[in-house]
RNA sequence: CGGGGAGUAGCGCAGUCUGGUAGCGCAUCUGGUUUGGGACCAGAGGGUCGCAGGUUCGAAUCCUGUCUCCCCGACCA
């Protein structure tokens, strides 16, 4: 393509709403432009660069017996009522109304749509199993879209679905789609790592995050110093590295103290003189499912914890069997549940469900809130004095914990998920009746698994992942094109032969070109090389041909070599060959 | 939804405190000189200063309302 029939345009400051490095320069690149916040129009560069690597995924796909398909992006609200998902997923799915007052909604993920398919179509257990999936447009209405491709409204994703007749056939093909999902990004070349993962309002049981390090990841990740574990933050197991174990031998008697004004576990501590991890917090939440903010009905419960430590809302949830993570009390439904400020409140003659996490147990004679404003209990022990609902798992695990597998210690890193499988079991088929008979002729609901790829996502994760002060980094498997002519002077014959007939011998070859015709000086176009990052640029100028010589440069090293113009095909295929 | 910040030319910004009818850099157009790492000179086009009211002889600037965008948070008692 040659750059002036393009609609590529560069820009030399990036816009003031970019934040990180892949925005910034996938903006500057002229790759990306905001029609609204999550919503973007990609330019042509990157989507050559998506479509790249959907090609990638349908290759993998494919050769594993996937199915392509292509569901509505519209979708009728009785097939989300049926799982009951209409309601769970929130303000997360945009819905309107048609013409006649028919509801609808945008899909924001394809598990009720692709059931539907196929339960009236796959009868029989000779059917199974089967592998579909889709590659399209999904909208999910985030709160607060950010970073560009990253976090979108809208946004492209693959999204792939497996039915088997029991349960050792859905996780087979679990573990085939895991062994894809390595194949793909193996091949786009990225540093990842497959984590632990909880399945939000997905749902099931297993799962795994295929998650891209970088530093401006929304996830947080643990990862063992010592063999292959590593978690999502949100359901890494939290285990002390060297648990703590109280002094005191005996029960000493209850006490209450007057705690004026301390109202943090900061000031307790101060107050005290106790290190904060030998407090207990109480903290209150409705263990109600939250799905419907409309519906008040409170249930609330109280969770007991170190000082020191954060409560995982995740693990609460799971511990809670709700759908999503449940919502604290205010300060005012605290006071009518415990009848004192947060900050003076303790299970100490509460009469709700008390869940108490495993950091609590080393604790003896501990201090909590006397549910009295201002006053506080000493001497307070588990059993004797309260009786809990439930002994947990409940606080965020962090750097230096121990590695749950392995005599590890935990590391901390940021990650972006690019990719996610679930096996779901029969949560959907269940609840859609989609069922297929089995040999002794009895109805039965499938066995299912769904997977996930963002593809627009992945594109971005990728450049925030490789790139340099000077612009994008591409890997080989997707950059936009493979090689980057600058014809230096695009009047003189000789450069825009040259220049043209190594475009249609790469081409003729496989190759994406790209030409730089444009009537410019040659810094304008160095710069706008380096920034748009393709693999290989050739430099062929004037003053080169006249030497007999024209310039190859890989885009990764900024290694330079020289070559004859006879030898640049050769030479150019070499060098497109060994990149990464 | 809570807190903070910002809306002035396609992009990045100044001007607002102290009211006088809009400016800089990049980009674009014309002419010229240049031409291997974002050239220079001369000229030109482009903005109802987010929107609506108000104060005033006069409003980008002051007041009121409103909309939008961005950032942080939406969990630690």
């Amino acid at each position: 393509m040659k750059w002036s029939q393009s609609m590529i345009v560069t820009l030399k400051e990036a816009p003031s709403d970019a934040e990180i490095p892949s925005h910034k320069l996938m903006v500057r690149a002229g790759m990306m432009k905001k029609l609204a916040p999550g919503l973007h129009t990609y330019g042509n560069i990157a989507l050559r660069a998506i479509r790249k690597f959907e090609r990638i995924i349908r290759e993998e796909l494919d050769q594993r017996g996937g199915v392509e398909i292509l569901m509505p992006m519209v979708h009728p609200r009785e097939l989300w009522e049926e799982t009951n998902r209409w309601t769970e997923m929130g303000d997360g799915l945009l819905k309107f109304k048609n013409r006649n007052e028919h509801w609808f909604c945008l899909g924001a993920t394809h598990e009720e749509a692709v059931t539907d398919y196929v339960r009236h179509d796959l009868k029989s257990y000779r059917d199974l199993p089967k592998n579909i999936y889709q590659i399209q447009t999904k909208y999910r209405d985030e709160i607060r879209p950010r970073f560009g491709l990253m976090r979108g409204r809208e946004f492209s994703m693959k999204d792939a679905y497996t039915f088997d007749a029991d349960q050792e056939g859905a996780l087979k093909s679990y573990d085939l789609m895991y062994k894809a999902y390595q194949a793909i990004f193996d091949r786009i070349g990225v540093d990842y790592r497959i984590v632990q993962a909880d399945a939000g309002n997905i749902g099931g049981s297993q799962t795994h995050e295929f998650q891209l390090l970088a530093e401006a990841g929304e996830d947080a990740l643990l990862v063992s110093d010592q063999g292959d574990f590593a978690a999502n933050i949100e359901v890494c197991p939290a285990i002390d590295p060297e648990p703590h174990v109280s002094a005191d031998k005996e029960e000493k008697t209850l006490e209450k103290f007057a705690t004026p004004n301390q109202k943090t576990i900061a000031d307790l501590a101060k107050f005290t003189g106790l290190p904060e991890r030998e407090l207990v917090k109480t903290l209150f939440f409705s263990a109600n499912d939250g799905t419907d903010p409309k519906v008040k009905d409170l249930k609330p419960i109280c969770v007991l914890l170190r000082g020191s430590d954060e409560v995982n809302p995740v693990k609460l949830k799971n511990v809670l069997g709700l759908t999503n993570p449940p919502l604290m009390l205010t300060d005012e439904e605290v006071r009518q549940v415990s009848g004192a400020s947060p900050g003076s409140c303790g299970p100490v003659g509460l009469k709700i469900p008390i869940y108490v996490d495993n950091g609590v147990t080393g604790l003896k004679n501990f201090i909590v809130g006397a549910n009295e404003d201002g006053f506080h209990l000493k001497n307070v022990n588990r059993g004797r004095d309260f009786t809990e609902t439930k002994l947990a798992d409940l606080r965020m695990a962090r750097e230096g914990d121990k590695c749950p597998v392995s005599n590890g210690r935990l590391k901390s890193y940021r990650g972006i998920e690019v990719g996610h499988v679930f096996y779901l079991g029969k949560k959907y088929s269940e609840k859609m009746s989609a069922t297929f008979l089995d040999k002794d002729g009895k109805a039965r609901p499938f066995e299912m698994g769904c997977y996930g790829i963002g593809v627009t996502r992945t594109v971005q994760a990728c450049i925030e992942q490789s790139h340099d002060k000077d612009g994008i980094i591409w890997p080989k498997a997707i950059a936009p094109f493979h090689v980057h002519i600058c014809a230096l002077d695009p009047k003189d014959a000789a450069v825009m032969g040259l220049a043209e007939t190594l475009e249609k011998e790469l081409s003729a070859r496989g190759l994406d070109v790209l030409v730089d015709d444009r009537d410019e000086r040659p810094g304008v176009k160095f710069k706008d090389a380096d920034l748009l990052g393709m693999p290989v640029r050739v430099v062929i100028g004037g003053k080169g041909l006249a030497n007999n010589e024209i310039e190859l440069v890989e885009r990764r090293s900024k290694n330079v070599t020289k070559a004859a113009p006879e030898k640049a095909f050769a030479e150019i295929m070499k060098l497109v060959e060994s990149a990464k």
